[in-house]
DNA sequence: TTGCAACTACGAAATTAATCGTACATATTT
DNA sequence: AAATATGTACGATTAATTTCGTAGTTGCAA
């Protein structure tokens, strides 16, 4: 499966947010964020078709766009591309550089704790 | 400052152990991972010190290039733009993530839980 | 059924990154 | 000082991504 560029995975954002939506919609919504054209949002998501990120179905005069690939897949694989590039494919030294560097609130810090906790019971229960 | 781009982080890496060194010496190390001109490696070298991300004096024949940015700078930098674009600003969202696709063998566990209760001693003790 | 508004398709321009060929410059050696 | 080998500069090319204008199509409404 092919990774999404930037652009790309912000309409994969929106959509897997809301299941599926056409052109217009996904259009306003990345326009709460950053002005962009209905027609720059429409080629994105034909190329999106094309490379078998999305499908659609046509409903009335519009299509209606669906992902084809799951959000935890998606992440995990641009996250392993990051992973190799950045840091040597060492996870340990992605996380440290991230808890060092205080991009990470308290109660972020908290969850990650928690989740640590959850995968060590689970292992050793 | 801005994010050298994956070429550019190849040669930071070289730069980063090395502390200097000319173009022939970076295009070497970089033909150990991958076939690549020896212009090509000097273009590089050039765009990076027009960006600020190196800089250069004349020895003999050549140009030795060091560094101007540090490399947990860097790539703090890179990790933060990262976790933006991609989790939407979460860290524990990329954590569990990492964990949980199993792309982190016990031994980085293990590492982070160290990591993890280290800062939590620091900030309690 | 004709006209209008909404939507699509297509192609092309602009940008950024990566690549390398070629011509020129500079030390060093003879 | 001439030749040679090494290094640099410059510009052109390729590829990927993002962008959008324009022309054409389609469905609904009057």
């Amino acid at each position: 499966m092919i990774n999404p560029t930037p652009s790309e995975l912000e309409v994969l954002n929106i959509l897997w947010e809301l299941q599926e939506a056409n052109t217009q919609i996904v259009n306003d919504r990345l326009n709460l964020q950053r002005k962009v054209g209905y027609t720059t949002t429409l080629k994105t998501m034909q190329v999106m078709a094309e490379k078998g990120l999305l499908d659609r179905r046509k409903e009335g005069k519009s299509h209606v766009y669906f992902p084809l690939i799951q959000e935890s897949v998606a992440k995990g694989n641009l996250l392993t591309k990051f992973v190799n590039n950045t840091f040597g494919g060492s996870a340990s030294s992605l996380m440290m550089q991230l808890i060092g560097n205080k991009n990470v609130s308290q109660d972020e810090l908290v969850q990650i704790k928690a989740f640590l906790k959850e995968i060590e019971d689970k292992n050793h229960g």
